[in-house]
RNA sequence: GGUCCUGUAGCUCAACUGGAUAGAGCAACUGCCUUCUAAGCAGUAGGUUUCAGGUUCGAGUCCUGACAGGAUCACCA
């Protein structure tokens, strides 16, 4: 049942019996009555005067009387200015409220026959994830599932950039330095280990390049002839040549990081449903410049490189070869793009990148679109802000990162403390207990990332940021585990909290009827938060409800109810929102605990 | 310099895509645990939505121009 379209429909229908004006139902538009008057939805009238041939205050009215006596749905109406607010009436909301109780699986609505491909993560193997991956990581996560939910078919997909310039950096120095060093036999993740060589280049590359400038050589020339980048890049060529000893360090060293990486992504409590590597796909996407070539979207320069020209679309010329015929970023790019579709023949393709890509992802799908890829409007870069410190931006070469290991742990241990300190935990077992620090740690962390709109930078303040009270993650799993004490009394009791326990009711309270339009708006939400590829959204709604039932809460009793229909209808009411809860926040990828 | 993104309470963020008196949380202050979990609820205070124009019945939202912050503009990835 969609009460707003319905309404909508009415509307549309006394357009033309009282004012002798047909109207397509996407002029219309309904939006929530604001709380400071009367009634459910607010119709806004100014913008049809000129049809109406009536000024907005008196078409409200004589809208308003019309729909009172021949909409089914409307119980009550009020005018202010143009406004024209309407009522729905209560037994209107419990049959929807009747209709949402029902359902006992997790929201999923019909396939709409669409694909898609949602790309997240996608790490460099030469060091730790950090603050900065985990927000892509969570987003990427919760978009999919969002979108799953919503209809679609989604493959989750890592693209690993394994090889490189900066892998061989690595590689590099744990030849000069690592003495069969091992994770094992250093007693760190191999990730992390990997990172500790790739730091140690770094320092030992910076200060040769200083040597050479104190010899009178320019910084830009040190950068060039540094003995150690010769090395890196001396072995670049080998790998590509598939050296027998380089290709066997290589493997060795990424399977350490691959080791490290799943136990990252199952702490986060992330998948993926198919992984690509770059060491598979980098020399894919030559085929595709010859096709461009052919199709005259792509020109060559004398030199043999092989460009193309996207002034007309508002931006520059842009190099997809290069003059010896070697791929550049974009040209493997280009490569996977198709190869995707080649895969799964997904209609949209979702890549979870930072905003530091978005002209490299403009150019891109343009290109694409160019050659009539038939999946060419289905791409799209969800593109998300920088996570910034208050010292600034993150550098992991100069060591002022977040590391997302370390933050984990550290989120749990301060969940831990708060939940002692409160007094939580009495009659939880060792392994409970520690089951819910997780849960709180980690729903604290994603719900900090997720709640913000992608697209804006965030600061990260690692004393202050995350908390435990108000719009976090915590206080959202803390209303749900409020609910679960409710529902756990109300079965020992012997409440029937099916429809039939409330049969009898016959009116709601205003945070009743709030509630209840609260829980009908999920789906809407899911939808909004899917097309929009915007998971904050959801996370904004689920806040949202959790306050507004916090409030139900204290406004009204429920055991000491003396109306067994009202008291039913009050732990339904719960269950509800509890289910809602739960489920909404388990597309955001968090756990909600029964007791806290 | 060109292009793109952002700018809302002291701080972190909302605002249903152009609607009514711009809302939450944190921090501060005041109440509420003998009643279902106080990680909660209610209240007080906090705003020229960076600035200046424009579009219209109406602008935080749209257009133009400043200002501030960030990103990007490699035969790097």
């Amino acid at each position: 049942m969609n009460i707003e379209n319905q309404i909508l429909v009415d509307i549309q229908k006394a357009f033309e019996v009282l004012f002798n004006h047909p109207v397509s139902l996407d002029e219309l538009a309904l939006q929530p009555t604001r709380k400071e008057f009367e009634g459910n939805y607010t119709f806004v009238m100014f913008p049809y005067s000129k049809m109406t041939k009536k000024a907005p205050e008196a078409g409200a009215e004589a809208l308003g009387a019309y729909l009172l006596t021949h909409s089914d749905i409307i119980s009550g109406y009020n005018v202010v200015k143009g406004f024209l607010n309407l009522s729905v009436s209560d037994s209107q909301w419990l049959d929807i409220f009747r209709s949402l109780l029902e359902n006992t699986d997790p929201l999923k609505l019909p396939s709409n026959g669409q694909r898609v491909m949602v790309e997240y993560s996608s790490p460099n193997t030469n060091k730790p994830l950090h603050l900065g991956h985990m927000r892509n990581i969570f987003l990427g996560y919760a978009l999919a599932e969002i979108m799953k939910a919503a209809g679609y078919e989604v493959i989750k997909a890592n693209l690993i950039n394994d090889r490189g310039i900066h892998i061989c950096k690595s590689m590099v120095a744990y030849l000069h330095h690592g003495q069969e060093e091992t994770p094992e036999t250093a007693g760190i993740k191999g990730d992390h280990l990997v990172g500790k060589y790739y730091v140690i280049f770094d320092k030992a590359y910076k200060k040769e390049i200083q040597q050479l400038m104190d010899q009178g050589i320019s910084e830009e020339q040190a950068k060039k002839e540094a003995p150690l980048i010769l090395e890196a890049q001396q072995m670049l060529r080998k790998w590509e040549a598939n050296d027998a000893e380089t290709v066997s360090l290589w493997k060795t060293m990424n399977g350490w990081v691959y080791a490290g990486f799943e136990s990252t992504y199952r702490k986060m409590g992330v998948d993926f449903d198919r992984y690509y590597y770059e060491s598979d796909t980098y020399l894919l996407g030559k085929d595709i410049v010859e096709e461009g070539l052919q199709k005259g979207v792509f020109f060559k320069k004398e030199n043999g490189s092989v460009w193309v020209d996207l002034s007309d679309e508002g931006l520059d010329e842009k190099l997809v070869l290069r003059g010896d015929g070697t791929s550049v970023y974009i040209t493997q790019d280009m490569g996977t793009c198709d190869l995707k579709y080649a895969d799964y023949k997904i209609n949209k393709s979702v890549y979870v990148v930072g905003n530091e890509q978005d002209y490299h992802f403009d150019v891109l799908f343009k290109i694409m679109r160019k050659l009539g890829r038939p999946y060419g409007d289905g791409l799209f870069h969800l593109s998300y802000g920088m996570v910034d410190l208050p010292s600034g931006k993150m550098k992991s070469r100069e060591g002022t990162v977040v590391d997302a290991d370390e933050l984990m742990a550290e989120m749990v241990a301060t969940a831990e403390a708060h939940t002692k300190e409160l007094g939580k935990i009495d009659g939880f077992s060792e392994k409970e207990a520690h089951l819910l620090y997780e849960q709180l740690g980690m729903g604290a962390l994603k719900y900090f990332l997720l709640k913000v709109d992608p697209k804006k930078r965030m600061l990260f303040n690692p004393q202050e940021s995350i908390e435990f009270q108000g719009n976090t993650g915590p206080f959202i799993q803390y209303s749900h585990a409020r609910i679960s004490a409710i529902l756990r009394k109300a079965d020992q009791i012997g409440v029937d909290y099916t429809q039939s326990g409330f049969g009898q009711l016959t009116g709601m309270a205003d945070v009743e009827q709030s509630l209840v339009k609260m829980l009908f708006e999920y789906e809407k939400k899911i939808v909004q938060a899917a097309d929009e590829m915007t998971p904050s959204i959801l996370a904004q709604y689920l806040y949202d409800v959790a306050k507004e039932y916090n409030r139900f809460y204290a406004e009204l009793p429920i055991f000491s109810e003396k109306d067994s229909s009202q008291q039913a209808f009050r732990v339904a009411l719960s269950f509800q929102v509890a289910k809602t809860i739960r489920w909404g926040m388990q597309l955001l990828g968090i756990d909600v605990p029964e007791r806290m």
